[in-house]
DNA sequence: CAGAATCCGCGTCGATACTG
DNA sequence: CAGTATCGACGCGGATTCTG
């Protein structure tokens, strides 16, 4: 039987890196629009400064997005997916098509 | 600019749908294993029975897996997916092929 | 076997204010 | 603009025990 609990579930692997309630969420606006400024990212998301560059800073770590900095005033920082991340668009755009499914669904009850 | 914040982001209702730590696990089992009794799923998934039994509640009446239960002596109860949850099969597949990749970079490094 | 009941720590998450 | 600092609440999640 297929266990979740070995250190190689490759199911566990990939439910580790977007642990979280913003991982999935950042993913998707950065699929959806490409690049984002980070206050772009706030609004699109309705997060707060602490969830957000935290949650990003991990996201950097595990390679999931990719951090520009430009050394301009006022400050400007872009985000954008990496090639890890990039690999997950069709997944995201697959479960988006899921959440339209049962958004329709609910609409008929 | 696709935003998150919308009621009706078809990502948003769809990381409702999953949300918390064990219902991606759960589906995840039911796919690769099919129906599974309820100690099996416990054994599968190294869960507690109060976040089992919790979780497969609330998905039951989400529509995301269907509970049989069989009116024997000891008590037999099964857990498989539904049409909908179903739906997220490739996407569970994929999801877990990215983990493998993920998986091997980890070796390498 | 398939849960329910109880108790509780700790991490997640958010609001607010502040800074280079 | 792009963050950091601090504080606090809430509830997720776990260990243990018990039941039909």
């Amino acid at each position: 039987m297929i266990v979740f609990t070995d250190e190689t579930c490759p199911m566990r692997v990939a439910c580790r890196a977007i642990e979280g309630k913003w991982k999935l969420p950042i993913l998707y606006v950065l699929c959806e629009n490409g690049t984002l400024r980070y206050n772009e990212l706030k609004k699109a998301l309705g997060i707060t400064n602490v969830m957000l560059s935290n949650t990003l800073k991990e996201m950097e770590q595990e390679g999931l997005v990719a951090r520009v900095q430009y050394n301009e005033i006022p400050p400007r920082v872009e985000y954008s997916l990496t090639e890890v991340s990039g690999a997950l668009l069709p997944i995201v755009q697959a479960f988006c098509a899921w959440g339209e499914t049962l958004l329709s669904l609910e609409e008929t009850d």
